[in-house]
Parts: structure tokens; sequence; C-alpha cells
DNA sequence: TATGAATGAGTTTTCATTCAT
DNA sequence: AATGAATGAAAACTCATTCAT
């Protein structure tokens, strides 16, 4: 149905004005995915949280899976800048074990990250400018180098090694999530005891399967 | 023109025929996915590739979903036979490593089953009746505990060890085709050396991930 | 989704049985109606109902329209037999109230009735073999006109006024009942005093609006 | 061949506009159902015949029911009013006589408001939304109550006793109409002297009922 | 820049009816 | 006569995206 005509928003012409405008749609997009973590929100949703016009959006998306695709952005960028800061200050005993922490911490404050992740892999790469996904697994690419080149300095690993870890804690990360997490609804029909094997709580779970790995990995290195 | 009326499908009257027609547009949708498997075909594309009219897909099928779930099903079960038979033949040495490979090589032989279970994920709990998502995680956990317990015993580990172990073990599968599998014209781009990183192959990067995954998992074991 | 195969129904063979199993598939879609009114059954429930296979329905109507004609038919000369009824009884003081009494009892006791009409104007017509729709105008006509000569005599009016005042007095039935039956969730919201004009109680409506009309037909008669 | 793009209706920015386009809506669908009024056309025809885009006519209605009830409101609305301005000029002879002429004629003039009417029984009230059934009863009980206070005065009328005689009226007429109503076919068949009982001429028997009502009604209040 | 009206492709599911068995 | 598997037309509604204003 159609709305009666609210003002137009204020125009962003400075480039900082428009870096706002983009991140308020992020925001509003993140917020929305928030509060229903199985379905995207459409456009027009986003639109509506930000308080701006559908047409708006596009002025600074040109699609909608573009806007998953900054966030998710966002999101690892956060994710290695942790691994980063986690493996920084070197010298200090249990490294890994406190890396593991904190890396489990983080995600565990973001529980959209690893839904967002998942859907992303079967819509977002659909509908996307070939160009604007190879910057994004560019950044990605980098990115993850960097803590990789960390890792290999600090664990003193075999160079490009650590990069190796990463993707394959990452792997072992977002795999468990996807079979740990339930939706509501199902998460009450699991409560029956029967389902108790295939219940087990995700962090508590990535803790030890990473903890595994890692030693398995480190061991089996030399 | 008119086209000529197209003639009716011989009837399924017996129970066997009846469970080959279901067989029957379980196999179309399967090749449809495998044709894209970035979508779900639709239930008209399926019922056209099983040369049946869309609504005898539903007299076998009360959703598009289920007939999704029931491929899942099928996949999972078909994995878990091969764990099942990978660890029957004990006593013998590399026990492990044998079933690294053949779990793999498994896997490797039916691209779908990670596809799907993918999009499982985000699409298919959606419009499922909830006691047909509950009979599908009860065959699946019987299954997994089955498989598990002949882990234990074959690798005596303590009890509902080996369960978690599978868990962990699909968890890291999962998670690592999803990092590692590309649709055609993302593999394109990222043939560019930039990319040489995340470019991993899969089927290694998971044989040497198990290897360590077990490898750590056995040894924290004790 | 498909059942399992029940046995099969005996036979009816005798005239007698063909018509008992008639009766029992009209019995049926009439207490189907009654169970929701705002809906003719489906024929697959239909033939639930009377425990027959769906083919079977069709071999005792040619459509579905056919067994809500047939229904309609039943309910028409049942009322009309209750006007045949309570006009028989000549002679008797008050006989015009007394067979509004009669009337609006028996309407009250059969609420299908006017239901099943209400809808019979906007689907019954459509899909009906017209030699079907024309027996069944016959019939109607007929038992009208029976009925309207019985007025005609007892109340000592002209030939062929009994018809015409029928006529109208359903009119006046089936408008008001259209006006004043609403369904559960509708009632519920006109519980609302500012909707008391328009949501008089059915019965009592109807018995004034009857009175109001016969007096009027019979004064103006003169 | 590739058929040439169709350009887009013309934007509707103001609200005058806006109002014009929905009755452009509303009018192709009173014309189509005028057409055939034995079903409601679909959302894809009403488009269709108001040159829009299916997406569009769910612009300015939400669903299919809400243009068919609006269709209804309008009519209500100039019945109601009709009825009004016949009763406005008070202190003439033969008022109530005069009414009848009016309100007769008017129906006669559209004839898709009786057969509306007659199809929102059993179709409008399934899939609208509660308050907006709520508004259109609201609208309908004001204006019958309006307008009978208008009777109550002219007539002088006991309070409330109007509103009650122009719901019986109506309810008279709807009935008459789907009693005497028939479509072409079925016009055709009853052309046969037999059913001369049961195919009056609505229009004349409309007239005659309502004499003979009102006398009634006006009778039997003293 | 911002707006939001317009577009139309796309999909699931129901159900009356037929007819081979 | 009875069955029920097979058919396929039909229809409402959503939503990403465009582009005139």
């Amino acid at each position: 149905m159609l709305k009666s005509p609210p003002r137009p928003k204020a125009r962003a012409i400075g480039s900082d004005d428009k870096a706002a405008r983009r991140a308020d749609i992020l925001a509003a997009a993140r917020q929305l995915f928030l509060e229903d973590s199985r379905q995207l929100p459409s456009a027009a949703r986003i639109a509506e949280a930000a308080s701006l016009a559908k047409g708006t959006v596009y002025l600074y998306f040109r699609t909608k899976e573009e806007i998953f695709i900054a966030l998710l952005a966002e999101d690892f960028a956060g994710l290695l800048a942790e691994v980063h800061s986690g493996f920084s200050d070197a010298g200090q005993p249990d490294l890994l074990e406190r890396f593991i922490q904190r890396y489990v911490a983080y995600l565990q404050a973001r529980p959209e990250l690893l839904r967002l992740d998942a859907m992303a892999y079967s819509v977002l790469e659909q509908n996307l400018d070939i160009s604007q996904l190879r910057q994004f697994k560019l950044n990605l690419t980098e990115g993850l180098v960097n803590a990789g080149q960390l890792l290999d300095t600090t664990l003193q690993l075999a160079a490009g090694r650590g990069t190796t870890l990463l993707i394959r804690t990452y792997a072992l990360t977002r795999g468990l999530w996807q079979s740990l997490d339930y939706p509501p609804n199902v998460r009450a029909l699991l409560a029956d005891p029967v389902f108790a094997p295939i219940r087990p709580e995700f962090q508590s779970e990535l803790v030890q399967s990473l903890r595994e790995y890692w030693h398995g990995a480190v061991t089996l290195q030399r």
C-alpha cells in the first residue's frame, strides 16, 4: 500500500556524509538480520529501517547482495583484527590457548557473523558483480595473508603455514556452527534426550575442537 | 498448432512401483541440482525432468522441501554407511588413514552432497513439517550414534567419543567445502596468483586437515 | 501424499444399494459443509468422509456441483413439505402466525440450508449440466406451485398468488440471513455496541419481517 | 519475436493522481465483473484491464478482496445516498411510493451491485484484514443509521425503526434478486412456460413486494 | 541526491476430473 | 462397480530493481 510521503532526507554531499549514509544502511541491514537471521531482509525493509527511500539504497549499493557482502567484509575484517591483536603480544605463555579463547569469545559476541556467512554461500555469490566479488576476495586474502604471516612469525611456522591454519580454523568454526546452531523451533524439538548426541553446545564444542585441531597441526608440523 | 495431448505416465500401483516413482522424482531433483547447484530447482522443473505432471510430484512429496530433505537423508545415510564399512575391518594397520582416504573419496564422488547441505542450513528447515524434521534428525542421530559406537569399539575410545569425533569431522569437512568450493565464474576469477592462498584444492586440504585434527584428537584423548 | 490402499467397498448392485450409496455421499457432503459452511468441501474430502474413493463419487455425481444442488433440492423439498403440513390443517385460527413459527423453527433447525443457498448463487450454476439444472428448477417449480395452490385454497387467494407469496417469503428469508449471519470472527468484531443496529438476531428479525410482509400482502390483496 | 518493452504507466505522484489511479483499478474491476458476474476477476486480469502491471495493483490494494469490498462500499454508499435524497424532500405526497420507484430504478441501473453483494457473502470476508472489514462495516452502519434517522423523522417513526426498515428492505431486495436473476443460459432454459411461476420479472416483483412489505410494516407499527 | 511509483518475472500448491487397472 | 494415480490449469502475491520527477 502506498504510504504518505515523508520529507526527503538531507542530501549527503561531502564524501564523509556519503560514507556515513552508507554506514547507516549497513547498520540497518545488520540490525534487521540480527532480528531474524534465517532470512535476508528485503531491500524495502532495509531502506525503511534506515529511514531512506528504496531508491536511495540503490545509490549506495548496486544490489542487495552488495549490502550483505559489505557486512560480511566488515565481519571478517573484525575477526582478523582480533586474531592479529591476539597474537601481537608475543612471548606470552599459552599463546595458543589465549588465542582460542579470544577467538571464540569474539564470535560469541557476534552471533550474526556465522549466520550471515552461512547464508552467503548459497545466496550472496549469485547476483554479485564480478569485480565486486573480486574486491571482496582480495581484501579477504590480504587480511588472511597478513594474519597468517603474523602467525608464521610468532609461532615460528613455515612460510604460509599460518594462513593455512587460519583457513582451517575458520572452516572448523563455520562447520560446527552450521551443525550445532538451530532455529528456535528446531531447538525445542531437539530438547528430547534422544537428540543429546547432536546437541552439544557450540561454544565449548568449538573450543575443544580447536584445541584438538591445533594440537594436531602443531605436532604434525614438525 | 495444437500440441498432441501428452499421455499420462503409467500408474504406479504396487508399493514397489510407487517407491520407484518416488525415487525417480528424487533422481530428477538430484540431477537438476547437480546441473546448477546454486539454486534449488523449482517443483515445476523437477516434475518436467521426471516426465511427470506437477501435481504428481505432490502425490509423493507434500512440499518441495520434503524432496530435498529426502535427498539429504539419502546422502547422509550413504556417508555414514561408508564410515561404517571403513571401520569394519578392524585390526588393519593405518585404520585412520584408510578411513580418511575413503571418506574423502566418497565425498569427491558426490559433489552435490556438500552443496545441498550448504543450502539446507538456510532453506530447508523453513517449510518443513515439524514431524518430518524430527524424523530426519532422528535418523541422522541414530546413524551417527551407531557409527560413533563402532569407532568407540574399534579405536578403543571412551563411550560417546566416536560420535563427537564424527560430528567434528563432518564440521571440518563442510566448513572447508564452503571455504574452498567456488562456482565456475568465481573459479575463473581466482586463477589470478594473488589468490593462491585462498585457493588450495579442497580434496588435499581436507585430507591434511583431517589428519591433523584426528592426530590432535587422539593425542589429547589420553 | 499417497495412502495405503484400503479394501474396496462392497459393490452397489441393486438400485436400492445404489440409492443408498448416493445418499451416503450426500450425507457426507452435508456433514462436511455443516462443519465449515464458508467453503464447499472438496471432492476428495467428501469421498473420504463417505469412505469411498474419489472416483466412486464421480460414478454417482457427474460434477461436484451436482452434489450440492442435490443437497439444495433436498432442503427445498423439506422446506416446502413443512409449508404444506403447516397449511394442511385448515380452519385453524392464527393459521398465518403458526405458519410463520413453524417455518422459522424449521430453518433454525437446519442452519446449513440458507448457507448452502447463499453459496449456490455464486458457485453452483457455474459448472452444472444444463439438463440437470433444468430438472432441479422443474422440481422446485412444481413444489412451489403445489404449495402455492394449497395456500390459494386455504387462504382464499387469487390463483397463483400463493406461489408468489412463497417466493417473496423465501426471498425475505434468504436476504435477511445473508444480512445478519456472520462468521465467528466477524461476529466477534460486531460485538462492539457501535454495530448494534446491524446486528439484530436473525430469528426474531425474520419473524417480525414476515409478519409485516404477510400483513401487508394480505391487506393489499383486497 | 521479442515484444517491445511496454512502457511504464505515468506515475501517480500527487494524492489526486493516486486517487485517480485507485479509481481506475476499481473501474477496471467493476467492468470485468460486469462482463462476467459469476466470477470475481483475477488480479492479473484487473491489472491488464487497467493497463497496469500486476504489482502496481498491489500498491493500491493489499489483497484482491480489498478491491471488491471497496467496490461494494461504493455501491452501498451510492444506494444510501439515493435513499437519502429520496426522503429529503419531505412533505411530498406519496413519499413512500416515490422512494420505492427511485430505489428500484437505482438498482436497475446498477446490475452489478446485487451480484457483487451476492458473491460477497461467500467470498469477500475470507481474506480480508479484520480492521478493514471493521471499517467497512462501520461505514455501512453509519450510513444506515443516518438514513434510518431521516426515515424516522420524515415518516414519524419510533427511533431506530427507520434503520430496521431499511435493513429489511434491502434483505427483501437481495433475496428477490437472487431468486429471480439468472445467467443467460439459465434464462434461455426458463423460457419454457412451465417455469412461468418462478420467472417473474425482478423489477416489478420488487416494486410489489416492497409495497406490500412497507404497507404491512407501517400498518403494524401503530 | 533523494524519492517512491511502477514493473513483471517467478513459484508453490490445490483440486476437479479422468481413466487404466 | 470401485479404485486412486495422474493430470495440469489456475491464481495470488513478493520483491529486486529502475527511472521519472
